[in-house]
DNA sequence: TATGCCTTTGATTTTCAATTTCAATTACGC
DNA sequence: GCGTAATTGAAATTGAAAATCAAAGGCATA
């Protein structure tokens, strides 16, 4: 899984005429062996504590790429902080957030994926891409111990 | 309509033991009279054209009063500008955001909802707010002309 | 109407994430 | 290796939003 990954990325850095560095490997390998919805100050964090040469902007530059590359997926939630999750081809699913413990809970819905295009066609709008977030408290949450 | 606001407005701050003050009538007034999906930036400029005393802080506080008060509500888009719309007690909708020319379309789906309440509770989940964002071009960008 | 308390205001500063800048470094084709 | 052009990283900059704080102003009371 994370060998295909890397090996899509370094297409991906082919056909763009991307170099290789070392910097760009050690934050994917980072990356991928993060929780999802890892933020960028929490991934730099983490590189830092290794290598401690590495810098932000190359940590923030280098996400995008990893965006581009169709690796990751930007989520901006409600506090001001981008994340951005593992993209596995095809899959689209949605979040449950809770603002309790800031758990995110992923979903899928066809129902809702359906209705959304019902709906973009009625008004002949063309979609790109969709967000749901569902804010709320998680189970645990709900019911302090 | 507009009347009715200012009213609630003034029973929501009689409640919170806030003060009436000039600036809060003026920028009630703005807001009002503004189409959906103010920013921040552009209703502030908005009032500082005829009263260039107003400062950026109070259109901000005042902002987030309306908010607690009920008459606006908050949306954060893709591109890090805060928006407020105008709240219709009772009603939910969500955005068609169209990514050629920055037109917001709101819709509203029932069953969308209501599939949202079954994820949220087949997770335990308590859901507070949600929301709902499709990007992609309106039927004007599709076809340019 | 005057008094005094306490909210509100607005200029300014601060914060914080994110981007830009730019000189130094490095990858890589030749 | 050489040279060029991409990449890096420290630092500066940006831009939105929040915080600060002295001055101004509401409003209850006398």
């Amino acid at each position: 899984m994370i060998l295909e990954k890397k090996k899509a990325f370094n297409e991906f850095a082919a056909a763009k005429g991307l170099r290789s560095t070392r910097q760009r490997d050690i934050i994917l390998d980072f990356f991928l062996s993060t929780h999802q919805h890892v933020s960028v100050e929490e991934l730099y964090l983490k590189i830092k504590a290794s290598h401690p040469g590495i810098g932000h902007a190359t940590v923030y530059r280098t996400l995008k790429l990893f965006t581009e590359a169709g690796l990751a997926r930007e989520i901006l939630l409600h506090d001001g902080q981008t994340r951005y999750e593992h993209a596995l081809a095809g899959e689209h699913h949605d979040h449950l957030v809770c603002t309790g413990c800031n758990a995110i809970i992923e979903f899928e819905d066809e129902t809702i994926e359906k209705l959304q295009k019902e709906i973009a066609a009625r008004h002949g709008f063309m979609i790109r891409r969709h967000k749901l977030e569902i804010y709320g408290l998680c189970a645990l949450c709900r019911a302090p111990r």
